[in-house]
DNA sequence: TTGAAAGCGCTAACAA
DNA sequence: TTGTTAGCGCTTTCAA
């Protein structure tokens, strides 16, 4: 296993060079030298040392992700998309689980600095626009999914909270609903605002009155949406649905109902967004906001290794993605 | 950001080994020269190169896993232990998501040999024990989950699938079930035989006879535990009860019974397996078998970065994992 | 088309 | 305690 590209020079006769050239499909090398390279390498059963490839290109062909928590669905769909699309660009991916703590995220920076990734994707709203511009203006390469940066360097990919948030509030509306709860997740995550801003728009287009009361902050898991649910209830005011801001907060709200015997969706309506692959498969089916995640993140991991490439040809930067309203029984019920 | 540590050493006034030193904590530095050192570091905002220092040191400080799917959140919650352990001794994690196909598990498994990473950790079953075995003789660094590899420098995490399948049939038995279905996973999947042996134990131990026609392969996923538990029902046996290989599965079965008309527990007992975020949300919440999944990463990262460090007075290379049973409302009901 | 040789930025052996 | 220097294994000019 300590066998380097001189050993294989030397065995088959060529400069190391060569060698070089027949692993990197150079166009200078003949058939014949070629196969006797080739051959070498086959027999020696060799394999280049990427550190030593790494140090001398300069490039780790090495691409960063940070999420908040990759046992999140809508993370590791993202994730997903990243790795697929970098793996087939011969691409690898480390993977930054920041756990909603900023000082991780501010570490996992780092990796840019000493030049172990090549690029930074961003899933994560902890770290400020100011700072991110800071690197991209050093040279480095980052892009960032669920928010947009100003700057003509970042790739950004997000989808249109506002617009959504307003179609399912609306939906709920056209289905007689006047009072809706909206169930909120991080709260400085552009994510909630913006779900925020879609869910109060959509009451004052129909000339609902906003009652920050039916806001909860429910963190975005299971256990944040079960609670928030109850806190809800404990306040005795009445709604007859729920906008929740993903699907996991809807299935804690799920679970509170079939404790105290509410039936969804006679007694209240319910929303969530990310249709996450679970969604269809409760009872009742979940209504959601489906968000191609896996295509975002595919997405954006081609537009940064295109930077890196700098095949810049292509100057789209910025992708306002749609997301489509899934209606299921979990709302479509007429009061 | 082209600052390397020859130019600190000239600002510092010291050589280049010194400055090497301060940065790598060597205490054969004095106070006074290390202060100088870092205000250079600090002034110059500079940042070592990893790639050269990998190449040297002749490590990578990385580790690289292969999980079948990234968001199947067995494998998600094992990532975020390994990641966890794997961030507090300094090292990153390469996601490698295999995606069921053999061969990317040995496409990754390339990034040992060429040196991106200094160990991998497997929790898939398509490669081969033998082929685990060459790399090991070769040098190279692999730890494993959920499987047993008869090689002294392995370190192997698994769980006792026979022992706790025993549990859950002797469970539904106690229950008044005898006629069990049992939902089986990637057939060439250790934990899907030995799950299903545990299961024909239990049953022999009591005995009930075991009939094939209860076996249904549902691949490990919703959809497939729909329409293995479907293609039950189309075949017209009695059962009263189902043990499901994993979680994911089980909710399609309460997907499939809601649709039917179908009661959980009433008519049909259900238990799981992996204590998925979700188990305990579901209406009725779901019976199943916890994993300490996060431990479980955690640890076999430990126990690989460890044996990188050679820190081999810790001998204990094989971890049978103890799971428990828990019993929920899904299959708390005697019939 | 091929080879010689410089050098990527760092660590560590050895010398002082 | 600090400095000098030889590589780590590769890519890439430049020359032949």
């Amino acid at each position: 296993m300590d066998i380097k590209i001189k050993d294989v020079a030397k065995t088959a006769g060529v400069s190391v060079a060569t060698v070089s050239r027949v692993l990197n499909g150079s166009e200078l090398v003949t058939e014949k030298t070629r196969n006797k390279v080739q051959n070498a390498i086959d027999q020696m059963n060799y394999h280049p040392n990427a550190t030593a490839k790494y140090l001398r290109s300069k490039k780790t062909m090495t691409i960063g992700v940070i999420v908040s928590d990759i046992n999140v669905s809508y993370y590791a769909e993202i994730v997903k998309g990243i790795e697929n699309m970098a793996y087939s660009r011969k691409y690898k991916v480390i993977i930054c689980d920041a756990q909603n703590q900023q000082d991780k995220e501010v570490a996992y920076l780092e990796l840019l600095l000493n030049r172990t990734v090549d690029a930074m994707i961003l899933i994560t709203h902890m770290v400020s626009d100011e700072v991110i511009n800071e690197f991209v203006d050093n040279g480095y390469h980052i892009g960032v999914i669920g928010r947009f940066i100003d700057s003509p360097k970042v790739p950004c990919i997000f989808t249109d909270n506002v617009k959504f948030s307003k179609q399912v509030v609306e939906h709920l509306i056209e289905r007689g609903h006047r009072n809706i709860a909206f169930l909120s997740g991080y709260p400085d995550a552009l994510d909630s605002s913006e779900r925020l801003e879609g869910y109060i728009k959509a009451l004052q287009e129909h000339q609902l009155e906003y009652k920050p009361e039916l806001i909860e902050n429910g963190d975005f898991n299971e256990e944040g949406g079960y609670k928030a649910f109850k806190r809800l209830l404990d306040k005795n005011i009445t709604f007859s649905a729920i906008y929740s801001a993903n699907d996991e907060m809807a299935l804690g709200v799920y679970r509170a109902c079939a404790e105290l015997g509410i039936q969804i969706p006679n007694n209240i309506a319910i929303v969530g967004v990310d249709n996450n692959r679970i969604s269809k498969y409760l009872n009742p089916r979940l209504s959601t906001v489906n968000q191609p995640k896996y295509t975002m993140g595919a997405l954006i991991a081609e537009k940064i290794i295109d930077q890196l490439n700098e095949d810049e040809f292509d100057l789209q930067r910025v992708f306002k993605i749609d997301s489509e309203l899934i209606i299921r029984e979990s709302s479509d019920f007429k009061i």
